[in-house]
DNA sequence: ACAATGATTCAATAAATGTTGTATTATCGA
DNA sequence: TCGATAATACAACATTTATTGAATCATTGT
């Protein structure tokens, strides 16, 4: 029972680059402590005191990376939090540890399977 | 039963930078495979086919961040997987996912708890 | 239609990171 | 002690990434 996909390298590297800064890694850990709801540009740039602009470069980071989903609605956007991104990031990172011997990964190694 | 330490913003982009770089996430995902015997640079080099003076800096890097170990063996070095490090990542990556919500993040999450 | 709001884009500058060749340090074995 | 091997350190250059202010685009409400 797999809730997510490992990613190839470059994928890995992308992700990992996309949270590899202190800005980006706030905007990342804010949509995934906002769940499915997700929050706006607007209401991330008030709660992390970051210029807009700059939210907005650092989101299209997240979002090319396939980190962060997008939603129109009206004026608004919605971004969202991809666990199954950050699963699957999580999978290549531990993928066939220790040789298969006693610390398999497992697929419960997978967080936020319901979301 | 906790197997790591949730860590801070700047160590976390540590080892996100630490991993965000192809090179340096091959190494670092031939030492999680290697286990806890670790691997010396020389069977890395020539493994990966990286310069010696390139992976030196590339495993610094990583030892920096605290996402390996090293042991010095006579002329020989051992670097080593932390998957502490790994796992106080993860965990901070996913820290109070959905508000505490379903998707609630267990220890379980954690991998490789016995290496 | 028009002003206001939400959000992104662009270009220029500043800063951090990666690569390469060479030099250095330390250990081993004859 | 000397040559060979393992590994790291340094410096110069090239490349990539981040920040800022001003401008643009789209949607809403009057």
């Amino acid at each position: 029972m797999l809730y997510y996909r490992i990613m190839n390298e470059t994928q890995a590297v992308s992700a990992l680059s996309a949270l590899a800064h202190a800005q980006r890694l706030r905007v990342f850990r804010a949509l995934v402590v906002a769940g499915p709801e997700g929050l706006t540009p607007s209401i991330l740039a008030d709660q992390l005191d970051v210029a807009r602009n700059t939210l907005s470069f650092h989101l299209k980071e997240l979002a090319h990376a396939g980190l962060v989903t997008i939603e129109q609605q009206g004026r608004n956007l919605i971004y969202r939090a991809e666990y199954s991104r950050m699963n699957g990031l999580i999978g290549y990172l531990t993928e066939h540890c220790c040789q298969g011997g006693v610390c398999e990964v497992s697929p419960s190694s997978a967080i936020c399977t319901t979301c």
